[in-house]
DNA sequence: TTGAAAGCGCTAACAG
DNA sequence: CTGTTAGCGCTTTCAA
């Protein structure tokens, strides 16, 4: 090809070049470019062949502009390596995708400064909506900000309290005490809390039940056996060491998430323990490789595509109508019982 | 707060408000805004307090209809429930986040055709630039159409051949080679090789390096030890079967990737083998949970964080030089040996 | 150092 | 059924 048309086709065709080159209106062109009926069949098939012709590419930036709509939800969360984050994402891009919205990703690591900034920038390309994870500290008003600025937004997974916004997320409470359930009928009295802080909510619900559970069933709460932190694996990993080392060392642990409940099966697999054998440890979340690991991992479900899906739901509920009172939609989570945990030897 | 200001502010300040308040012009308060040198310290702090005190928010969609440029990267990928590719997106979103783009995302499962329309929806928000691994079986003219509308795109981890773009990916054949030369050393002499198709390139490369290999080391080719597929878990636990049921099976297996290993380990203990005892195994990737399965999975490590930012870099300097040479980045994979694999029995 | 004016590409009244 | 016109919010000459 000599590339006529391409040199100038090149991301700069517009609709007044396929009004000129069929001596029609650009209103014309817009409406039949959207098929709209409106328009002439017959026009619009000349027009729509004109424009594949010339290579045209809509705009939407400039349809933006005009219309205050961008057709981008903007996603923010923490950390999209952890699987569980991955697998949720995936849902909400999957339920977008089939709403005719595209994701716009960001990610702050747990730093709510962080956050605020990202937040910020996601703000300013006016998504038409918002599915924020809050950053571990966050405070109500980097919530508020995006919500204020007019931008329909969901919290998921965890949520700011007092903030007053919808979300979705899993009763972490209710995860928490069938996971104590489970292993206090496998007769274990010390037992300890692996990852989690107080300052995000699924942290703080989990630890609180943690507490509550323990003090309504005759078991001390011990500083020692609450390990506060970022559930990675590494955290569960160094915690193992430490709780093996107290004089009177727990027989199980709850984690705050499959990945930290790994990190454990492996800190004890280097102390010579095996879970499910010396130890027991129950998860959270019901990631893929929980099925999956040698033994399987005892596991909180939390439904987390299930939740994406929800969440984008609500989401475009609240697009359609932003007057909606805010909501909290809880799941509930199951309990899935494998092989790393049992009765206490 | 009785929200008089927050009631105007729902997300509908602009320039002009700001410029009306202070009785300046909108080229002032942008000028401001952005901290130009051209305009008085006194008038930016004056603006910059109003902007604030009035909620204003930066609108892109109208900066990028003046200027062309939207800050946006679009990426494009098959799936992101893979860790592989959730670590390969986390890698590229937060190397672009430190040169101020933000990641626009698609995914189309395979399927080129889902990939056409997802990579055209994209395309019409402008992105300064995009991302892309190509589907199974993608057509060329697909990402042409992409550059041919002007915008940069790189080619990360598959590449479609004679496309001329750009392209970061790992040396395949060399990473198989590298199994197979250490399954060999093992004293393996029946190899399978399970997953990969011959229509994306990674699954091409690594066919015929072991087509390659075979021939080359005195081993007949069996179409009954080359397993067709996606990388998945699935494909991985079904092929073991049949694998293990040929009349002379194979003692070893290099797969596609990590997950088809896992899959292939999972299949194995199902019938009552162990990988690195019974049967060996390498996987492709080194994605996290491969160091920590039981046994650890011996593979090719892509480098692929690594890979993820070759890839941001090569992009970004496309975009200030579109006249760039189109360039083949080839990253050396790395075998990591764990316990997946051992001298045959 | 600041303002006026034009225009990016599109859509939405409104008129005809 | 189609054209005219105005304008979304910003940036960028060019003048003053």
């Amino acid at each position: 090809m000599s590339g006529s048309t391409d040199g100038s086709a090149r991301g700069r065709v517009t609709l007044q070049h396929i009004a000129d080159e069929l001596g029609v209106s650009t209103a014309t062109v817009s409406l039949s470019l959207r098929s709209s009926p409106l328009v002439a069949a017959a026009t619009r098939d000349r027009v729509q062949a004109v424009a594949r012709s010339l290579g045209y590419v809509y705009n939407r930036s400039a349809a933006s502009l005009r219309t205050a709509r961008t057709n981008m939800i903007a996603v923010g969360f923490n950390d999209i390596v952890n699987p569980y984050f991955g697998e949720l994402l995936a849902a909400i891009e999957e339920t977008l995708a089939g709403s005719g919205h595209t994701v716009l990703l960001g990610t702050y690591s747990d730093d709510p400064v962080k956050q605020d900034r990202v937040l910020g920038t996601l703000k300013e390309y006016r998504p038409d909506g918002m599915i924020v994870c809050p950053a571990n500290g966050a405070r109500a008003a980097s919530l508020r900000d995006v919500a204020d600025a007019g931008i329909p937004l969901v919290q998921v997974s965890r949520e700011i309290s007092g903030v007053g916004l919808d979300f979705v997320g899993s009763n972490d409470a209710l995860g928490t005490e069938a996971a104590l359930d489970h292993l206090f009928a496998l007769g274990h009295r010390r037992i300890a809390i692996i990852g989690g802080t107080d300052a995000m909510s699924t942290g703080a619900n989990r630890r609180n039940a943690y507490r509550t559970y323990l003090a309504a069933h005759g078991m001390a709460v011990e500083a020692a056996l609450m390990v506060e932190g970022f559930g990675t694996r590494d955290l569960g990993f160094a915690a193992v060491h430490g709780l093996l080392d107290l004089t009177s060392p727990p027989t199980a642990a709850v984690c705050f998430n499959d990945l930290t409940a790994f990190g454990v099966m492996l800190g004890l697999r280097h102390r010579n323990r095996e879970a499910g054998r010396d130890f027991s440890v129950v998860g959270c979340d019901d990631v893929k490789e929980a099925a999956l690991w040698a033994p399987g991992l005892t596991t909180v479900k939390n439904h987390h595509a299930d939740m994406g899906r929800r969440a984008c739901e609500r989401l475009l509920a609240r697009m359609v109508n932003p007057a909606l009172t805010p909501e909290r939609i809880v799941i509930e989570p199951t309990l899935v019982v494998r092989g790393s945990t049992t009765s206490v030897g």
